[in-house]
DNA sequence: TATTATTTTGATTGATAATGATTGACTTTT
DNA sequence: AAAAGTCAATCATTATCAATCAAAATAATA
């Protein structure tokens, strides 16, 4: 990776909370600790961020909690490293040029700083990651209108006739609550509406879920399993959930946390 | 290959990426390195594109900063009080539980921090606007959907059926470029078309324009003075224009740079 | 057409820069 | 005080570069 992609990287992931460690910058990047903090020290002397014992900070103002910061930053830090192991590997999938749909969430949030370094065509209906990509990357962004629910971080409309209609991508990513021999599940009614909504508005539909979302149930099922092309979790995914998606024909990518991915086809 | 051939490929290859190795060239012109060192370093004293490490970048926008603060700074600061003051007069105008519309624009922006106080439902289609009242005020925030222009930091559908169709309001806030007898006056065709797409969602259209939009014309007119229900503008607003509202039938609302607010109304 | 300049290209080489790993010193936490 | 984390310095490895020169392509001339 270019000294360029990895500045822009940084800085993107500095921007999202007070603190970004080394060794999450580390991990982001997948290159070395001595290349991240000489990174650091270039970009300090350049004030593009503010060097600190442990890593870096953006150098704006302390920043009101802005919104990516206020909803996310419980959910977010839970497993993060996960999460930024699979929205890395969800990278592999995302080429310059291409047309995307993200759905918003904590895990799909992740995939900013890797995107900050593209220039996609970015499909979304969350605010943080337009917010996020629109002032840090030179993607295209396009949002669908309606009402920004501030808990869920997404934007909804009421109304069948809006933008998402028009749009149409080769692939979605999108995150969930579960996954089962049911289907992909979700819990949240408003999250299952906004996903209802892009579902048919791309050929491939990639979830990105975390090995812990396999044992998890929840009220609402989001659709078959089979409507869904891959599948991006991490390393501690089980056998018997690893032959649950073979059997349904889906396909599996497997993000090792040290950001080394493993792709397994299904026949 | 001759050298403007390759001299096409590469400025184009260039563009897709934040930066295009050497040997990725190599490949796509099918020369040698040496050659395409030799491109790049010319076309780096053309200034065509920016030689870097490794390879070669784009030559555009530098850098972005954030949204909010990059277009506007620049506009925002000339005739800030004016604006300020004329922002503030139109909170008369607003109380909680209204629905209104605001066009986005350096001067509506101005609203958002009298706006802040409030609990109104508001539909914008300007980004830096739904940004700043989502993290700094509980007001109900719609969006229009669509692709967000960098430059015009507004949102825009180029489809007809976006919910923006779905949304009326009792009032619309909007900026202008000029004001004269010809009418409403924008440069931006951009920006026209925003407006267009919202002014007949709503009843009243209230104009923030300070004094020096009397004296500027455009190419492009938005409507007619008759259109317009009410200007704000500042003291300084000289009487043959007060005349030229008042004939048209259009109320006119003087903002005072001390923030107090004199209100004319029209027979 | 044959021959000679001129320009462009490709390959080689030594120099320079970026990176990753290691070590030991220093800080913070426990 | 011990342990864990962080840092700066160093060095071997690798990638990138500039300079050079011969081969190839092109243009110019007889």
């Amino acid at each position: 990776m270019h000294e360029n992609e990895r500045h822009k990287i940084i800085l993107s992931a500095v921007q999202e909370k007070p603190v970004t460690t080394v060794s999450e910058l580390v991990d982001l990047t997948s290159t070395s600790e001595a290349t991240i903090r000489r990174d650091i020290a270039s970009l300090h002397v350049q004030k593009r961020l503010r060097r600190v014992r442990g890593g870096a900070e953006s150098i704006n103002p302390p920043q009101f909690v802005g919104l990516a910061g206020r909803t996310f930053s419980v959910n977010e830090t839970l497993n993060i490293h996960r999460k930024r192991a699979i929205a890395n590997a969800a990278m592999q999938l995302c080429d310059d040029g291409d047309a995307i749909i993200i759905n918003g969430g904590t895990t799909t949030f992740q995939m900013v700083h890797p995107l900050a370094a593209k220039r996609m065509q970015i499909f979304t209906n969350s605010f943080p990651i337009a917010e996020h990509l629109l002032n840090h990357s030179k993607n295209t962004i396009l949002l669908s209108g309606g009402v920004i629910y501030r808990e869920q971080n997404i934007i909804l409309s009421p109304f069948e006739n809006d933008v998402t209609r028009n749009f149409y991508a080769k692939r979605m990513f999108m995150g969930a609550q579960g996954l089962c021999p049911l289907g992909l599940m979700e819990a949240d009614p408003l999250l299952i509406q906004a996903e209802h909504k892009l579902i048919n508005q791309a050929e491939e539909l990639v979830v990105l879920a975390d090995s812990s979302k396999f044992t998890q149930r929840s009220s609402l099922i989001l659709c078959a399993l089979e409507r869904i092309t891959t599948v991006i979790t991490d390393n501690e995914i089980r056998d018997e959930d690893r032959a649950m998606l073979e059997t349904a024909g889906v396909g599996l990518i497997v993000a090792d946390k040290t950001d080394q991915v493993e792709q397994q086809s299904v026949a």
